[in-house]
DNA sequence: TCCGAATTGGGTAGCGCTACCATTTTATTC
DNA sequence: GAATAAAATGGTAGCGCTACCCAATTCGGA
């Protein structure tokens, strides 16, 4: 089934019954009463692959996460997905993080689909491959970190103010003896970076600093409160870069009867659902991780249809959320 | 940059430069050379719409969620994803979910793609749903559950088992005032109809029921067990319908000063992966979720190759696993 | 020696759709 | 009523690739 066969049936040209379907405005009432019965008798579903390669454009959009597990990137794919749903976009999925992954693979799979914008999530972008995007002249949105740099368009937050918010949080909460827990990622150690050194020019003692592999867990959060609290000097507050990680802290804490917020304060990162919930109510940084999807949509959406949007580049900003953890 | 540009500079017949990439074995070393040299100096990509387009294999597959927030998929999804990747497959992801989401929409998308393959997990297929996939003469793969009349392939397991297995597991630890929080989805009924049954049969008082909204959520298991407490005759295990909800029954328990498991028994569903790690350590039905995936992935490419699978239904069990909050 | 099979390369003809331009029809203006 | 603009429709020619068939070469066996 074919449009020839729709446009045959509607008695008109299969230009026409084209245009009747992507472009509705340009087709008097009539025909487009005659195409649309045409569909809707045959089950006609246009071959979209054809239209993209006649149209050279796919309507197809690739995400590229480091890995879709972890729940970080999670409300951001789902958000990008439905505000590109809803403009008639579609979404690809590539993982860059997980066992035997080769990345010049994955560029070679998103772009020879001929995609209309590519969302990069994480640090996936070697210097091969941010010359491959380029050369290949597919718009791309990087996420999640704000660079000077940015191979095109960009949405996200500067982790180094976070970690220097943060850092003047915990010290306003008469917070002195303060440790970091993070995720052995570039992100994570940025944001700790800046935290130790806001640390440091508030007169702080040194903060201790507890690294656990990527991507974080629950059981890393255990582990690095019990690796903290085997050194000297003890701890009063801890910056995970999870909530996950936090909540892992909160647990080995308790299982120790350390108090929290008495004795060990605790803050995550991403305020994660489960983050107001849980017992107590935990302190964390939210990062509105739905709406660096829609922007993301939008750029692209934007993009493709030719549409010019405005400043290239979009700071979400963050908030530090002040529950009971602290 | 085209197949026809890298025929020419390596001084072949295009279709024997598309040979020589598609089929390396059917052309001479020395063909097989030049081409991969000229491919190697002009960065050629090969464009897989129009190669899908002649051929009539899209390489793409499609995996249809209810929506990707909420872990219980993700595992699915990530394993998928590489499985199809090795064998240079792409996923390419719809929810069937979100607000505003109309079925017939995405299945428009996604049978319009041309997909070699798809991948359902959840109940999306409405009676329409289905006429439509099959009349688009797509590979189908259901996921998640086992049912008498699969549209095509499934993978799965029996909900009503594990409901079952669980109601003699509470009963064998001495439990004797069951309880059920399950999330407002199909499957999960299904689960705690069968607990339910299996529990009258052991000779147990009426099981304590309450639904929460699906996804659910810490939250949601947190307000259950505040509702169970409120009605009379008491509780003494609960069977929860995600890992997510169990933890919101212990956090519930524990800001209520209600020792698990001496008061009270928790089992979640899933085992997701910090559920070994909580305090105490979660007793769940563990799914293994990858390997659904996996398989999913198998079964659509041994169909795309033209290769025969063997049986096409596969069950891939559960097991309880029995740690401390039981 | 010749013949058939196997191996290797190429030509032709689409896959199903849309861009571009040409043509026809209808509305608008003076 | 003619001239012009605007709207609606159609024809042609690809988009970049592969399926299908055929031609040329090589090889071994009768």
């Amino acid at each position: 089934m074919t449009l020839h066969d729709v446009a045959r049936i509607a008695e008109v040209a299969p230009i026409t019954a084209s245009r009747a379907l992507n472009n509705p405005g340009r087709v008097s009432p009539e025909v487009l009463q005659k195409v649309t019965d045409a569909v809707r008798r045959t089950g006609y579903v246009p071959n979209l692959l054809a239209g993209g390669l006649a149209s050279r454009r796919s309507k197809l959009i690739a995400a590229v996460v480091p890995t879709i597990v972890g729940p970080v990137f999670l409300q951001t794919v789902q958000s990008l997905t439905a505000a590109l749903a809803q403009s008639g976009y579609q979404l690809m999925l590539g993982q860059s993080g997980y066992v035997d992954s080769r990345e010049d693979a994955l560029l070679e799979a998103i772009i020879g689909r001929r995609p209309d914008g590519i969302v990069l999530t994480g640090i996936m972008h070697s210097a091969e491959g941010r010359k491959r995007l380029l050369a290949a002249g597919i718009p791309v949105v990087e996420t999640w970190d704000l660079t000077e740099t940015p191979i095109d368009m960009l949405v996200g937050f500067s982790h180094v103010d976070v970690g220097r918010e943060v850092a003047a949080f915990l010290h306003r909460k008469g917070r002195r003896r303060l440790a970091v827990v993070a995720g052995d990622d570039e992100r994570s150690k940025r944001r700790h970076d800046a935290f130790c050194r806001a640390a440091q020019a508030l007169g702080l003692l040194d903060v201790q600093v507890v690294v656990v592999p990527a991507p974080t867990s629950l059981k890393s959060g255990r582990h690095a409160l019990s690796e903290l609290l085997k050194r000297e000097g003890g701890v009063d507050a801890i910056f995970c870069s999870s909530d996950l990680l936090a909540l892992g802290v909160i647990i080995e804490a308790q299982s120790r009867n350390i108090a929290v917020p008495t004795q060990l304060g605790v803050v995550g990162f991403g305020d994660l659902d489960f983050a107001a919930d849980l017992d107590p109510a935990l302190s964390t940084v939210r990062i509105d991780s739905a709406a660096i999807g829609r922007q993301a949509a939008r750029f692209l959406v934007d993009r493709a249809e030719g549409r010019k949007s405005g400043p290239r580049i979009v700071d979400v900003g963050f908030s530090i959320v002040d529950r009971h953890s602290v």
